[in-house]
DNA sequence: CGCTGGATTGAGGCCGATCAACTTCAGTGG
DNA sequence: CCACTGAAGTTGATCGGCCTCAATCCAGCG
């Protein structure tokens, strides 16, 4: 499980970098580091499961991860998507297991934070507490748009929400989506058809150009107009 | 704004009543305390606006409140509800301003935390450092229901899990529903109009009672499977 | 090469929104 | 006390957006 190499690109703007040496070799890092282990998903590896021992939170390096329950119909009922810099498993510091499923979307790279040592390791470090809070208030705010009216409304938002999520370049970079059309319906609560049926609008519109995973836009401000619903 | 009598129902609960005294005639409350001052909320008593900066995290003692934001179209989006033994304010720590409006929805008793003396206070108080992680990971966990597929589901467990949240003696006990039909819709995703109909269905169907505010479970089981969507 | 899962496109149906009329209730002042 | 008023709630008729079901297309891959 454990990787040679160690990225870096993530790390500045980590919040538990304060706790985790940033020098590999170091034998204090060994010792004191937060993080002693990462974790390589291969696409669709399961990170953990529904009533799994809460034990860990983990910071995407690079990839991406999505968070679902199966409902009672077996519908997937998609709770986020996590990309590099973002943490997931906040949601389960408060049952003590993680109240459902997270599986990476493509080849990914993970941080492993013991929930445990980050507790022990938070006393007296208040700048570390507070980053903390600030992190878990930010998730609180996540998915707003879901509540948008329209399905057209909550795609846009969707796409303007990924695009400064996936820390493109510019607005006008071409970018891959790493969820299927039925991922994003069962974020947005609606069907794979209906996602379907939007993208063509919207390219036919020329607010966008898509070809299956590639997407790119064209009139960014169009869209947030779109998704603000005017 | 001093409220002379404390309430102590709530307290006993309270994630800060460590760093609350309960004794409201000791001298040390005053000097140490976190909680300086009560507030007596009207109906329909602004608690905050979209935009004010980011001061106190409330506790409801008693009554309700509602959080809610007013989309571009007019629309008002409720966000939560919140009743006694509930915090609210976790939102605004990231932002540093709260991002919606608070609203009594009737008369209504809250204590203040200054979010600026609890960051002092967390330091070397590590079981209060977990009980608000504790507090703020529930909160992510908040309003799962919303995406539900249906109205009846999303209203039958929004019946259930306020049963839950107001504390109620039995699940027959007949209770106020706090709330305007309207507020019901703007926080599911629904019209006044349909939530008045589905509630009229469910009474023609016996699961509830109902008439005007006064609500009362009949067949609480068979509602848990309409939530469910079975 | 054919297989398979994902994506696209079309036809038809249903659930919840919209619009509108009416009732009930709480609050106010004569 | 009752009349008046406006907000909240109920109920009905109609409309439209999204779902469902189905056929077809396409890319990736053994």
């Amino acid at each position: 499980m454990h990787t040679t190499t160690r990225p870096h690109f993530i790390c500045n703007d980590c919040i538990f970098s304060l706790a985790c040496s940033e020098d590999e070799n170091s034998p204090i890092r060994k010792s004191t580091s937060l993080v002693k282990q990462y974790r390589v998903l291969k696409p669709r590896e399961v990170l953990y499961l529904p009533k799994n021992k809460f034990q860990y939170l983990y910071v995407v390096q690079k990839g991406a991860i999505k968070t679902y329950q199966t409902e009672a119909d077996g519908h997937e009922l998609i709770r986020g998507f996590y990309f590099a810099g973002e943490i997931l498993g906040y949601e389960a510091i408060s049952a003590g297991f993680y109240p459902f499923s997270a599986v990476s979307l493509c080849e990914t790279l993970i941080c492993e934070i013991p929930y445990s040592s980050l507790l022990k390791f938070l006393q007296n470090k208040i700048l570390l507490q507070e980053n903390i809070l600030h992190s878990i208030s930010q998730q609180l705010n996540i998915g707003v748009y879901l509540a948008s009216s329209t399905a057209d409304q909550r795609l846009a938002a969707f796409l303007i929400d990924l695009s400064t999520r996936l820390h493109l370049l510019n607005t006008e970079a071409e970018f891959i989506l790493p969820m299927t059309r039925q991922d994003i319906g069962n974020y947005l609560r609606l069907t794979a058809e209906t996602i379907s049926r939007i993208f063509s609008r919207f390219q036919k519109r020329k607010l966008i150009k898509i070809n299956h995973k590639k997407i790119k836009f064209l009139q960014f401000t169009s869209l947030q107009k779109i998704a603000e619903g005017l």
